[in-house]
DNA sequence: ATCAACGAGTTGACACATCAACCACGGTTC
DNA sequence: GAACCGTGGTTGATGTGTCAACTCGTTGAT
């Protein structure tokens, strides 16, 4: 009502789909994996890292992630043996880890596609990433480095 | 990889709008409300409903939300008093909580605002709305009414 | 009438995220 | 050197979300 039409309505139908959409893919993940998305998203980008390794500040700033969450989701992925931390804040990828992230890909890549990526066309997935990229320059131009 | 590089770089900047904003708009509410995101989405339901009543399955229906996290939800805001459950499964607000919904609502549409309805043309609010549309129809044609 | 089936709601266990408080260490600055 | 401060990391408490299993009332078939 104090928001202009288009606002809320845009709002609202963007909440609608982060809710469903990432519940669905994460469901999927896990039913055939046993990975989280928080699981999936350390790992992949330990993969995709050289060495396989990591320091942890590396993850906190190319995640975006809070401090005690990387600490907490880190101490559960070392309990499962995903990882391993080494002296110096440096995060090791195991071969547990690296086979659980080669057989989660597949899922993943494939539920992102089913339910995101061929429903939208070209022109939309740009228009999305602007949109992103807009908000997220907007969110991160008042909030320096701090708040973390 | 295996996606391609619009569907990927899409999916990547949605998910780190969808972390960013979301988690900044949760943390202004709450601090300056007290209320979570969930609680919001609950109240402002609530409020807008004829008789500041509804039943659960309508709730659980509007928002689209899975019946334990709706009872867990409800039973947390019934010991803080902001509802209360009559029977039949009919959810009252209470004078504390509508006391509430209408403080938090100013904040609440002040950072959508200012995060996301300034940061936007008309013509990207309408596309994301679109998309979003599009996206929730995708997931909502396969899964008909069950895995609720 | 009985029993099976279904759906709404609850509960308990667990994973996840946030906050505040804390520890450790590498800089200052005096 | 000693007190100080900012930063990276950890921990504990708490709130949140999901799953599976359960209760309970209604409905429908035999």
């Amino acid at each position: 009502m104090t928001t202009t039409p288009d606002v809320s309505a845009a709002w609202q139908a963007y909440q609608r789909m982060r809710m469903l959409l990432n519940g669905q893919i994460n469901r999927e993940l896990g039913r055939s994996t046993g990975l989280s998305e928080a699981d999936y998203d350390i790992l992949f980008f330990l993969e995709q890292s050289q060495d396989s390794s990591v320091r942890s500040i590396a993850l906190r700033c190319g995640l975006a992630w809070e401090k005690s969450r990387l600490s907490h989701q880190l101490r559960r992925m070392e309990q499962r043996g995903l990882i391993e931390k080494a002296p110096g804040a440096v995060i090791h990828l195991t071969d547990k880890g690296r086979e659980q992230i080669a057989a989660a890909r597949d899922c993943h890549e494939a539920a992102v596609r089913r339910y995101f990526g061929d429903v939208l066309s070209a022109e939309q997935l740009t228009a999305l990433a602007t949109i992103s990229d807009q908000v997220v320059a907007r969110l991160t131009q008042d909030l320096p480095h701090h708040a973390h």
